[in-house]
DNA sequence: GTGAACAGGTCATCAGATGACTTTGTATTT
DNA sequence: AAATACAAAGTCATCTGATGACCTGTTCAC
């Protein structure tokens, strides 16, 4: 027998619910104060604790924020940062991070494609604004590992589709994440080609600003196993040592 | 000035991110029984009501469940489908569809190309099987959906990426919540073009089969493309009514 | 006016008590 | 002996009152 099970909701689980769907109807808007906790537990009809668990609940789900002596506010979600909280990437082994450039390879070559077809004067500027700081940040790590990023995202937000970005940015973190201790190999890697990357990324805008389509999505692609040779050399090089 | 704060964080915080680092760091394996809230509390020198924040805030990330009248368990985190929680898709707009076909575009077309690389022989008797099953499902709407789906985690699973499935799968969820009011029309739709389907399916599967990527990355491209097309075809229609 | 002191509101945390639920061992019944 | 009923222990779920920490705005003295 298998009776169907009657409220095994936790009541803390039914004010998150409710608190969500006021939110995701729009009673609640992004930076509206939310009720006290104990004005909370009044309408609700129950104890504080119910209220707090709850509230915490949607604080790691990244929906609310508490600010303690203040209140309790509703976070502005860009939903295009927001959509995948990522932050557990730090659970992934080493080995994923072939499987991470390969993803990328995917949504950066589309992203590509997308933008040569959907760019606008302002995304060209941004992209062009990426370059110039990546020239000017030649054996600047710091500047020219920033000039890189700011280009690749340049190039997922010219293809207008938040979600993209959305991912783009997880996988971006991801990578970070997993490349935490690799990073000096990766930066070491990179200053040595760094002119080499630069006519790589020049070349993908070019694609990008005539509309060309394909050769985007091919320059990208080139350029993404480019980095992902070099990647592949430096760390097999670093496993002899 | 600006001082670096002094001990801002929350004493739950602090819980939770030492839990957490217990599980991340393997000394808490999947499955593992945590210590009753009693205990842990004593443990850690605080009251028992941030041990509960902490726990509800670890369980909202999905890495562990509270079982009443039990204990605390940590969750079996198969990473492959925990690292999305994309529980919020909720959170979107209709017009987000058109872009979460054109993120699948992107997805599944590379799945494709890499499944025809990787692709072992248990993968083909997987898309053999949810071919087979299409076909029986004709005329069973509900049959013929989960085929559908089951092929197309077939090519995913076959590309051995993981977190390829794992965005897949996401992707796959949050349109299945977008679409949930379109489903009907979608499902319409659908019925009336199995045969199609059935044979755009098995050109993949052809391709893929034969390790030949550029064709198995196109048609797959071409098959999307054409659900795309179905799908606007008769949301537009349905504006009419 | 400026700055310090103060008050009120709110989150953070603790501790005790009670209820609900699960598991398990024991006693009772058949 | 086996099945059932029941009691006990362990644990999560929830409430409540109390206290501390923190922020904001107001008041008051200079």
């Amino acid at each position: 027998m298998n009776f169907k099970r009657i409220k095994t909701k936790k009541i803390y689980e039914e004010v998150a619910e409710a608190i969500f769907d006021m939110i995701k109807k729009g009673a609640l808007k992004p930076g509206d104060k939310l009720d006290s906790v104990q004005q909370l537990a009044e309408k609700f009809q129950v104890g504080r604790a119910a209220i707090r668990e709850a509230l915490t609940a949607l604080k790691a789900m990244g929906l609310i924020e508490l600010k303690q002596g203040e209140g309790t506010y509703v976070r502005e979600f860009d939903p295009t940062m927001l959509m995948f909280p990522l932050s557990m990437a730090v659970l992934m082994n080493k080995e994923d991070i072939w499987h991470l450039l390969e993803v990328r390879k995917l949504l950066e070559a589309g992203a590509a494609s997308l933008a040569a077809n959907k760019r606008t004067e302002q995304d060209l500027h941004a992209m062009e604004q990426a370059l110039r700081d990546m020239k000017d940040g030649i054996g600047n790590d710091e500047l020219g590992e920033k000039a890189d990023l700011a280009f690749h995202m340049a190039v997922a937000v010219a293809s207008h589709n938040p979600i993209l970005v959305s991912l783009m940015n997880s996988v971006s973190e991801m990578m970070v994440e997993t490349m935490r201790e690799t990073r000096r190999i990766w930066l070491f890697s990179k200053q040595t080609t760094t002119e080499k990357l630069l006519r790589e990324h020049t070349e993908i805008f070019q694609a990008i600003k005539e509309g060309n389509a394909e050769a985007a999505q091919e320059r990208m692609l080139q350029h993404l196993t480019n980095v992902e040779n070099v990647l592949h050399r430096y760390i097999s090089t670093q496993r002899n040592n």
